[in-house]
Order: structure tokens, then C-alpha cells, then sequence
DNA sequence: CAGCATCCCGATCGATACTG
DNA sequence: CAGTATCGATCGGGATGCTG
């Protein structure tokens, strides 16, 4: 019963635009603002949004490298989130091999 | 490289509001309309939208029950996002029980 | 240059009213 | 019951500016 809000939660989270590719480019180590900026193409202002909210919700914290260099890094919860990605990874790959509109 | 192109393509589809949500009602079997309408909250022309873009997708498909009587099941496709709709929703479930500003 | 904040516009969401 | 039409509110995104 609690299934469908889990869900339902888990989506206000990172159902927003870019969140997922951002965790999902972070899952192999910590990157920094430019990297993530370049590597995704998303605007930096809502880049800079998601990292918010991300960090807010304990899904990503900040990192500081050295002097006026910091980087996100993902928490226990944000790795957490790599069989989600895995498994809508793979859906859209199978979508993408079979063409787009083909059904049951 | 394809994989990063995977996870947005399925972003782009089943991440719209009320999408997975829409998927994962059907999971257990065929609803009608208002069925959808009254379980998810969702308004009703947003969810007339989804169901159109996920049928066009390949993810649901109209199947007339009787004389004016329809409702949507899932395709193959649709219940192949069963892995992922169930990932994020342990995750979901997990995030609530630590609370919401829990981290690393 | 990296890391944001601001302004503005178009697209999307959402509540409600309406139609077959 | 199964949608469509309308309209205000919110969100995404491009450009730009500001700061260290």
C-alpha cells in the first residue's frame, strides 16, 4: 500500500529533468560542476538546481578537493540508485533496438 | 557511451509526470479511465495525455472491453519496466525510512 | 574559467468546466 | 464514464551577469 507513495516519492526526487543522469554520471566517482555541465549539456542553471535539491535530499554531498575546488560525490542513498538506473538503462536499450512503436 | 544515450531515451518516455505511476497501476492487470483517474489523483487531462503518449510509445495499448467500454493493459514492453518501476520503489521505500535528509 | 544567480520566454502541469 | 477545452501557475531552458 505504502508501495505506490514510495514510488511516488522516490519520483518527486529524482523524477526531475537531469537528476537521474546526474546520479547515473556520478556513479563512476566524483565529477565537478564543468564536468557534469559538458557531459550531460543540461543548463547550468538548472544543473545547479538539481545539485541542490540533490544534496538537500541527501542523494549527492559536496566534496571539497583542494582550494576553490570541490566536486559531488554520491552518498550510501545516491549509489543506492544504481539498480534503478541499471534496470531503466537496459528498458530504454531495448526500446531503442526494437524501434519505437512497437508493442505487444 | 549507448548507455548514458539508454537511460535519457527511457527518461524521455516514462519520465514524464505520472508515467511510471500509470505503469505500475497497470502491473496488476487491465483499468479503464476513471479507475486510473481515482487511484493516482492525476488530473484528468494530463492522464488522457499520458495514456495517448504511452500507447503511441508501445508501452500500453487500448483494449476495448465492451460496447463503450475500453481500458489499457500493458504491452510486453510496458511489463518489462516492472525491474525498474520495483528499483526505484525500494529505493523510494528505503529513503523513507531513514527520513529525508539523511546522507552518506 | 568555475560556480552559481537573475531575467525572460515558451512549454508543461494542474484545477476546473464542459461535451459525447 | 471517458475524455476535450480553457486558463492560470509552475517549471525548464537560453542568455547574461556577477563573484572568487
Amino acid at each position: 500500500m505504502t508501495e505506490r507513495e514510495a514510488l511516488a516519492a522516490a519520483l518527486e526526487l529524482i523524477g526531475q529533468r537531469w537528476a537521474l543522469l546526474i546520479v547515473r554520471e556520478l556513479l563512476d566517482g566524483a565529477k565537478r560542476f564543468g564536468d557534469l555541465q559538458r557531459a550531460l549539456g543540461a543548463p547550468t542553471n538548472i544543473l545547479a538546481t538539481r545539485l541542490k535539491e540533490l544534496t538537500a535530499a541527501g542523494v549527492i554531498h559536496r566534496v571539497p578537493m583542494a582550494h576553490n575546488v570541490l566536486a559531488y560525490r554520491l552518498t550510501d542513498r545516491g549509489g543506492a540508485l544504481k539498480d534503478a538506473i541499471d534496470a531503466l538503462g537496459a528498458w530504454g536499450a531495448a526500446v531503442e533496438r526494437d524501434g519505437a512503436a512497437t508493442g505487444s
